[in-house]
DNA sequence: TGAGATTAGTTTCATATGAAACCAATTCCA
DNA sequence: TGGAATTGGTTTCATATGAAACTAATCTCA
C-alpha cells in the first residue's frame, strides 16, 4: 500500500511544482518550484562559473577538464586507459570525447598511443604539461567544492550525497513524461 | 577557530570529491563524487528526458517551455508579461527568450503586443492554441516530477527542496575555482 | 577462411548557444 | 530643451553540440 496515496502535497513549503488549483481549476505549474527547472538553473550556475575560471586560469573547456580528470585518477603504468573509458567514466559522449582530447593533443596535454593488441584503440595519458596542470586544477576545484557545501550542516551533506545518487538512478528509470491518462503509441 | 581544520573529510561515504593522498601526495579528485559534475550528470540526465518529451509530444523545445510555463503562469488580463520579465524568471538570457517567442509566434502559441505606454515593450500572452497546450503538457510534468520524487520520503524531499534553494544561492555568491593559495590578479 | 556484424573513434552536417554589436524608444539632467 | 546614457529587444557571428554517416580494425561463426 502507498503511504499518502495520490493525494497532493502541495503545502505550501514543499517545492512541488503544483499550485492550488488542482483538478477542475485551471492547472498551474510553478516553474520557480518546479524540480527540473530548478535543477538545471543550479547546475547550469555551478558549470558556468567553473567552466569560466578553467577557461580564463587554465584554458581549459568542460570537457577537457573530464577528460583531463579522468586520465588524472586513472591513467599511469599499468593502466590503460581509452576514449571509450573516459565517455563511459565522464558521462559524454564518443564525440564530444573525441574532440576534447583532440585539442588537449593539440595543446599537449595528452599523449595517445595505439593500443598494440587492438589497433582500433589507443591508450591515453597526460603529459608532464597535462599532468601540472592537472595538479593545479585539483586544489583549485576541491577548494570550490569545499566552499560551496560549507554552509551545510554534516546531515544535510549526506543527505544531499544521497539525493543525488538516488534521483540520478530514478531519472535514468523514469518514464520520460507523457500525457497523463493518455494510451501508449 | 575553523572546526575542523583543514583536515580531509573523506570518510568514504562522503561525496566530497578528495581521494586518499592528501597534500604531499599526488593530489586526486574523484570525478564520480565530484559535486559540480553530479550534479551535471544529474540536470542533463532530467533535462534531456524533459526535452525529448517535450519535442516528440508538444513540438516544443525546452526554452520554448519555459517561456510557456511563465505565461501559462502570469498573463492574462491585469497582467503585462514582457519577454524581459520572461528572461528574469525562467534564468534564461534575453536572446533565447527573444528566439524562443519569435519561434512560438510563428507557432501561433503566442501572441504579443506592443506595449502602448511604453513602445519598447511588448506584451505577451499565450493564445487559445497555446494555451491548450499548456494545458496537456502542466499535468504531464507534474506527473513527472513526481514519478521522479517518488521514492523519497517526506523528510528527503523537504531536504532536497531546502538544499537547492541553500546551494542555488551559494553558487552566486561563492568566487570560482581559482587557485588555492595563488594571489589575486 | 571470409562475409557480415560489432566496436573504436572521427567527420559531417544541421542546429543550439551566447557574447557583442546593433536599433529603437525612453529616461536623465546640464 | 536636447544630447548622452539606459533599457527592451533583435540580429550577427563565432563556437558548441549531437545525431548520423563514415572508416578502420576486430570478432563471429557458417
Amino acid at each position: 500500500m502507498q503511504d499518502s496515496g495520490e493525494g497532493m502535497e502541495t503545502d505550501g513549503t514543499s517545492w512541488i511544482g503544483a499550485a492550488p488549483g488542482g483538478p477542475g481549476g485551471r492547472p498551474v505549474l510553478r516553474l520557480e518550484a518546479f524540480l527540473p527547472y530548478r535543477l538545471s538553473v543550479l547546475a547550469n550556475t555551478i558549470s558556468h562559473a567553473v567552466a569560466e575560471a578553467y577557461r580564463e586560469r587554465f584554458g581549459l573547456t568542460v570537457p577537457e577538464w573530464r577528460v583531463m580528470a579522468t586520465l588524472g585518477e586513472f591513467d599511469g603504468p599499468g593502466a590503460a586507459v581509452t576514449a571509450n573509458a573516459v565517455a563511459a567514466h565522464t558521462a559524454m559522449d564518443k564525440v564530444q570525447v573525441s574532440r576534447a582530447i583532440s585539442r588537449m593533443i593539440q595543446a599537449g596535454l595528452v599523449a595517445r598511443v595505439t593500443d598494440p593488441g587492438d589497433r582500433r584503440r589507443s591508450i591515453l595519458t597526460l603529459t608532464e604539461a597535462g599532468r601540472g596542470i592537472y595538479e593545479r586544477i585539483v586544489p583549485a576545484a576541491l577548494d570550490y567544492e569545499r566552499r560551496l557545501v560549507a554552509g551545510l550542516s554534516e546531515t544535510e551533506r549526506a543527505c544531499l550525497a544521497r539525493l543525488i545518487d538516488t534521483l540520478t538512478d530514478r531519472a535514468t528509470q523514469t518514464a520520460p513524461p507523457r500525457e497523463v491518462g493518455a494510451e501508449g503509441p
